[in-house]
DNA sequence: GATGAATGAGCTTTCATTCAT
DNA sequence: AATGAATGAAAGCTCATTCAT
């Protein structure tokens, strides 16, 4: 637990440290999202975070150590933020939709830090790559999960649940990777719906896809949030912040 | 139509021109892909093509120049050796099985690049970096035909031809993207005879998927190729080369 | 006499000046003679001194004070440690043998530190170095004056006493300096009694011999010691602490 | 012979290698003699060899590097120019006062890359330390066989010849570390002329005195070139060029 | 008096690019 | 056409020193 994956502070307080490497983090998720890892020069980031060069150094031992807490902020953000949003669902389809719904929610709200995370993961040191793929790969199990369970309910053929969810999580991720064409052509909330229909709707087994429709009508779920979504995003620029 | 792409060599035999920027971009795409952009310098790149650095600048205007050119390479590959294959396969839900197959057979062969192409695309000029979309935009067009003679045919249902065709491009590209994780799983035949079910079969019509039956039956189509393929592959770790 | 030599503290309590000072010397003659001046930062010295850093800038102006005490401090050893063992001393020949016998063992207590001196007086500022040299100076003309006496008391012949003195002061130094070489093949008290016969004993007269033979009839002078000295350090590597 | 002590050159024609490293290290012996190590940046260095920075990473693969060849030459030049110099001369004690004579010129010659030996040495990675100590052993032992040689040869009395042969090399190079004191006393000759008496001549027998005599007779070997010297060099500045 | 976080100048080193040969 | 030595700007990182607390 603390062996490859700890990065060391040399300042002691650790409210402070937290403070600071939230600043910095902040700063470098953007800078690296723009330019990438290597055109982003430590100064920029100190600049753009407000504090002096030297300083990134009290916090991180190299720019390599940036990146992995910049890229480990992105995976554990997919990670945390789905679980909330699915207490209180009971059904496992509804519990499903919803976590297809986050992910892709939360994919948008990091848009070009999505994108950060497909070019720097290779960047980083060996042990390090190991500790990111880890955190992608308990995020893929969380919606293999959702799977299972429709599966094991009976609202869901027996279908291959390891590539379905990881064909869920290309979808999502596609909303950031592809954006430049996706973006252009839905909204969100249009995208996810898609999505639903493509990769969720056609495994159902009868009782599953009754769930879904009574679920649809009594929520017009994504529809609404899709066309306010669209109002907002048509060009699709920088999102990360 | 020779404004932005184009790459200007100083020298004037054709012929020359294209042997020495084979040489350059062969020893670039598997530097970069398996170092990286940033880090391969172009003195390894000439070490490894087995010329000297200057030579390298009269093929090139700059380093930008050959990443351009590297990553037509693989976009290139994805358009260009598609088509060959379906040349000859007269029903669609075959033609579109083909091409899926195809794709991924692509993607095998080019796993590191393909991950390059991930990586480093966001790297190129704003100019360069849109030719390299169009080119993939191409690809996809070409599964997405496949998928739209099989609507129009009736083999299937009506889908949102331009996402599923994105689906499918995921799916290949997740060969090479998620390898270290579907790769330890699958062998190639039986990944790709996976993601027919997953992202074909379901959508066939009745009719639709008597041909695929029919087509399985036949060749047992992927089935042979997987048990080959995992023969060969069962740890992951195929390189470019 | 406040010139150049005064290091200037901001702190008035000269108890406390004096103690924290001492504290900090201790650790700089340490770190110092191990890695050297520059590779030792201040922030290690503070550490090993148990302090703060910012502390360390009220008690000296800036690193160069530091180096400069901590040399003084070395070459203070060598001028005050060298008379009282002289003090009752008698005869001519006797004191001279002591101060030599002395000032290695001085040497011996202070190997590292001892190099440090040849390696970082000329790091000082020109003004600090003067004052440097003229302890050594001091130092030397200890030896000189022992040398003196022998000869005014007809116990040695005419020598060039200064250049004597010299080759004394460098065998002593030579303990440390070669210690690599020397250390291995001696014990102290040997490499003492040797310097004895190669550096005093030529240059007796009769009578100054027959005081030496004296001398070492009783008390075994240094052969004991040697004995001892060799149990204690047959490999060589004496660190100053 | 090839292992640690290598420095390797990017570059690959020898001659070139020979000229641009003597270039780059007579730079680098001036330099750090004047200021030591640290204090001299590379940018210091290749400006006062007339070249680019960088040009200095084709034929050093860092700044110990430069350091290493740097004190390597300068123990080279002790190691390789007393040979020639004793060549034709027959008698053991003329050999040994001309090997005293030869390396008190020598570091006459050097002298502030002789103090930068002393100072410098330990700043060296460990392995290329032991390579300069070596070097240094090597030459001890030169001088040594002389003494060995006049002792065998009747010349001189039973000595510790391994120990002085240390103090006549720590004679030659107080001449470089103690030159502030020395230098303002003596001429080199001079010098050299009372070396001789001090660690020479007592140790001769009648018969080895019988010889020195008459090379001093029949050359007034020191005398005249110490009268020399002392023109030249009264005050004593660097020299090391 | 004491702390230690913060600063920023300055260092070593790399590498895309040029150009004399 | 080809070489590869040479350039120099720019990067990551360190550390003496300061100063708010």
């Amino acid at each position: 637990m603390s062996a490859a994956g700890d990065v060391l502070a040399q300042v002691s307080d650790p409210r402070l440290v937290e403070e600071r490497r939230g600043q910095i983090v902040r700063a470098a998720v953007k800078l690296f999202s723009e330019e990438g890892y290597y055109p982003t020069t430590i100064q920029k980031i100190a600049r753009a975070a407000g504090i002096s060069t030297g300083l990134i150094y009290q916090y991180f031992r190299d720019k390599d150590d940036i990146l992995f807490l910049t890229l480990k902020m992105v995976l554990d953000t997919y990670e945390h933020d789905i679980p909330p949003q699915l207490e209180g669902v009971g059904h496992p389809v509804e519990r499903l939709c919803m976590a297809v719904w986050t992910y892709c929610r939360i994919v948008d709200g990091l848009l070009d830090a999505t994108v950060l995370a497909y070019r720097s993961t290779k960047t980083l040191r060996a042990d390090r790559r190991v500790l990111v793929k880890d955190a992608e790969t308990r995020t893929n199990r969380l919606i293999e999960a959702c799977v299972d369970e429709c599966v094991a309910g009976g609202h869901m053929q027996e279908v291959n649940t390891y590539l379905l969810a990881y064909q869920l999580v290309a979808f999502a991720h596609a909303w950031a990777l592809k954006h430049w064409s996706v973006g252009r052509r839905f909204a969100l909330g249009e995208y996810v719906a898609e999505g639903i229909k493509l990769l969720v709707e056609p495994f159902l087994t009868a009782k599953g896809r009754r769930v879904l429709d009574a679920m649809q009508a009594r929520t017009d779920a994504f529809g609404s949030l899709g066309r306010k979504a669209r109002r907002r995003a048509p060009a699709g620029g920088k999102r990360t912040k």
